[in-house]
DNA sequence: TTGAAATTTAGAATCATTCCAATTCCTGTC
DNA sequence: GACAGGAATTGGAATGATTCTAAATTTCAA
């Protein structure tokens, strides 16, 4: 549960260079997304949030996650209209949805997948970011 | 405004495949979503189905868009938790949001890119549907 | 240590979407 | 043509994830 010095580290610098200042509950909710890379809705990160330590608002879940994405440690992935899921894996890849348990799987993408991806834009379109996300069925 | 014969009966075939009946309503739906192949939301959909005719209800748009999207003929597009956006493109594309602006742009996906996607999932993940987004700025 | 600024928090508010129960509309049958 | 049964439509209520608000607390540079 307790995090390595590193991943505080980059924590700590990745908010700071946004203006965001490093705080008891963002440490704590960063490591809860650590802890268990699967890809957690607000309310699974609150749970585990919640059962350690002294409590912690749901509201700060959200902002916590929020900051996050803000500053760049971790991606929200959408699925539908489905609650919003949380993943702190920064390697381009892609998501897959399991139909069957619901469960949400990293897919590594190569970097010439990605090129290739960014070839089919005509030229005037410049991409800032790319998001894959597979549905099917994993046996 | 009116539909060509070629697409009504599409609509028809598709809505009969599942069970579902042409009415009034899903045609005019179905026009008022081919006639600006953009990608409107709901609101926008409803907004331009009650300008012609007598009036149609909200609850009966999200209805028709729905059944499109269950036999095939229109799909749907999230972007973040935005409202819900329609889409009569069927042919295999990828969707560009202008972040400047918040249109949203078909990008055709050529075969031997899809499958080069396909090819980065391990054996035993098995897709159903794929879905490409950008996200950046148009020049 | 201190004070301004940022953060946390509980609860209210928002808003896209879904649900519900009551009409209305078809379609085929007598 | 009238009638029954099933599907579709409808307005309004309900839902549920997320955002907002305003007050209390914490952080951190000076």
């Amino acid at each position: 549960m307790r995090l390595k010095t590193a991943e505080l580290e980059r924590l700590r610098d990745s908010l700071h260079q946004v203006g965001l200042k490093p705080t008891r509950q963002r440490e704590h909710v960063f490591s809860v997304l650590l802890t268990r890379r699967d890809h957690p809705t607000v309310e699974e990160v609150w749970q585990r949030s919640r059962a350690g330590s002294k409590g912690i608002s749901l509201a700060t879940v959200y902002n916590c996650l929020e900051s996050f994405v803000r500053c760049g440690v971790v991606r929200a992935v959408n699925y539908e209209r489905e609650p919003t899921r949380y993943c702190p894996n920064l390697h381009p890849h892609a998501h897959f949805k399991d139909a069957a348990t619901g469960r949400v799987y990293d897919i590594e993408l190569p970097g010439e997948v990605l090129d290739q991806l960014k070839g089919v834009l005509p030229a005037d379109f410049q991409p800032e970011a790319i998001e894959i996300s597979f549905h099917g069925r994993k046996r």
